[in-house]
DNA sequence: CCATGCAGTTAACAACTGTTCTCTGGAATT
DNA sequence: AATTCCAGAGAACAGTTGTTAACTGCATGG
């Protein structure tokens, strides 16, 4: 169902994505309220000026990138959400569906983590956005299962919200550990895993 | 046993304070690595070049400024591990030192959170130094405790990281709540105090 | 008291920044 | 086929940046 765009807007959706990876990579080695728009274009080999068609600032470009980027992570969330089996198992997939993003998208994720405290207040708040959208969606699902008998609503959220934190943390911990040996990668899954059911731990003896 | 310093080494330290105060300054509306040399002289009032009398460079300049900022925090990291009382007790007290403390160095923590995943590679290995110094520390009280019989040496220094990680987490979201009405303080309090206790809790019934 | 050291100044540099206005070629509309 | 629209180019702007070199004045140590 999706409208095929007239040759025009083709070209114009080309030259954005190109600018919103050219940022993507420049965004490695700096943090975003350093980030030069000239710099931008000229990597895409682009005028200066083509860039205000697309973005009001880098900041604005900041923005688009924290939805492409925590986009991508959503139907994830849904992933290690739904998934079946007993605590030990579903925290495994989860650890493990984590690295693999992380693999695929190393760039997205080191953005999230470095503009998450970031100097840009606008793509603070915008991530802010999406996790807290991102929690909400994990608090339904811890709802409906049955350790969540007798819980408070804000007790829930709070637990929602740490799995969403411990996520990133988990994400961040892989992505310092990408080039280095498949044995330190391993050992940040082992310590990944015994903090999620660590947790899980606390959260079954919740209402004691 | 302090050396009196000379008028001449008393002066320098100064203005190298001024340079350090007038970058936290600055850091709290962006982030290091758009932070300019002569953005900071500037503030100071003096002249451009002088800041190579104190420093390299900016970055260098931002691993002096983890030492100031984690130095001040270390003192703090002692009194809650050594405090008394029963594991509640303990907690609210942790969080409540917490939330003094960014009210008594907000900038300190901004900075802190902004540069851990920050853009300057050396300040980022500074943070990490530190924190693995302070993890290590945690993990040595946490030994003590006889509640810690029969762990393993990796998993209590996965739980001492999950302790400086809760840290910091409920320091940022302290710090977002700063100029917030007491009410939202409170409920940040509350949060902060439930994921402890919720990590305590799985603590406890880790062995079975 | 005089010579040395050194924190901070002054001036100048080439390179870079964001933003403006004007222009152009080709797709889209009529 | 004629007209409008608009993504991108080009040139120019005032202002900024990091870094250099040579200086000045004052605290210091002999």
């Amino acid at each position: 169902m999706s409208h095929t765009l007239g040759i025009r807007q083709a070209q114009k959706q080309k030259t954005r994505q190109a600018l919103l990876d050219a940022a993507l990579g420049l965004l490695e080695e700096q943090s975003l309220s350093s980030l030069g728009l000239r710099e931008v274009t000229r990597e895409v080999g682009v005028a200066p000026t083509a860039f205000y068609r697309h973005f009001r600032s880098t900041a604005d470009l900041g923005v688009a990138l924290v939805e492409e980027a925590l986009g991508s992570l959503h139907p994830m969330i849904r992933t290690i959400v739904a998934s079946a089996g007993d605590s030990d198992q579903r925290i495994e997939r989860a650890v493990e569906l984590i690295a693999r993003h992380v693999e695929t998208h190393p760039a997205h994720v080191r953005f999230i983590a470095r503009e998450r405290h970031g100097g840009v207040q606008s793509v603070r708040a915008a991530i802010q956005g999406q996790l807290a959208q991102f929690a909400e969606e994990v608090k339904v699902a811890l709802t409906k299962d049955p350790v969540s008998y007798g819980w408070t609503d804000d007790d829930l959220l709070m637990l929602a919200n740490l799995y969403v934190d411990q996520m990133l943390m988990t994400a961040s911990l892989f992505l310092d550990a990408l080039e280095a040996p498949l044995e330190e990668r391993q050992r940040v899954a082992q310590v990944a895993t015994s903090r999620m059911r660590l947790i899980s731990i606390g959260r079954e003896h919740w209402l004691e």
